[in-house]
DNA sequence: TACAATTCCGACTGTAGTGCTCGGAAATCC
DNA sequence: GGATTTCCGAGCACTACAGTCGGAATTGTA
């Protein structure tokens, strides 16, 4: 997530490398690696070999959300199995009688809706920078 | 939570032992027992020994919601140790910078919200007991 | 009073996910 | 050719979750 806000900061300044990123944010380099290497192949970054590459938001800021992250990251969104994104009942029998689908299903829309409701741009906008650059 | 609607449909008619809830909802007792036993220290439910005994729900089921349970099983809502509930945050040091704290903010009040305003009393209403009761 | 039912309690196990490390191969720029 | 950087797979420590087990304390009933 801070990974995405960060190349989401630095959209449109060419490509950042895992290297920058990391000392920026804080995070490990070889973690980070493994990390975006999903979202590369969820279409959400691409990378560029080499020296002076890096990566880069696939899409524009606005038009990437957190629950495109997280899906990415974590898989559809299921606080129970019962209750994956989209897919048709197939791992309950109770259905019907369950006294407790209704409350995963209402908290999995509840938070799909939280999560696609926020875009990379929305974030950058209303956060600052971990380390201000001079002007 | 599928035991707690389980006695929350029982509410008014006396307790209900753990072995009959286990058979009625086709759940492991051994683990039950685990799990009742945090709900009484939360005061959600209260445990009457020996024959005929059981467990019973301490309030009403109007007066307990599904956010009550989740609280009492799995802790404050929390989607990242830096958003806990009610808590001064505490345990991150980027605070102002963080570029994602405001989405597990959000989502933590998403959450909260879904889940406090859901009664058992409104779970109990909207379905099916498991194993139907002849007339 | 004996017995059966039932809660109460603590310890233990297996599995899966998460955060993280390491070593190395392939591409790309200078 | 060398530095930089992505790409890839294997492996590790820790924790939470679901579940088991054996046994002690309590209570109603025959």
């Amino acid at each position: 997530m801070r990974l995405m806000v960060d190349l989401a900061r630095n959209h449109g300044h060419g490509s950042s490398s895992l290297h920058v990123v990391a000392e920026r944010e804080q995070l490990p380099e070889a973690y980070l690696e493994q990390l975006v290497a999903i979202l590369r192949k969820a279409g959400l970054v691409t990378g560029k070999r080499g020296a002076g590459g890096g990566y880069t938001l696939a899409r524009d800021p606005g038009e990437i959300t957190a629950g495109d992250i997280v899906r990415a990251l974590e898989g559809p969104i299921e606080p129970q199995v019962c209750t994956a994104e989209g897919d048709p009942v197939v791992n309950c029998v109770r259905e019907q009688g369950c006294g407790t689908r209704l409350v995963w299903l209402k908290l999995q829309s509840t938070i799909a809706t939280a999560l696609d409701g926020m875009t990379l741009a929305e974030l950058t906008r209303q956060t600052q920078p971990t380390t201000s650059v001079a002007p």
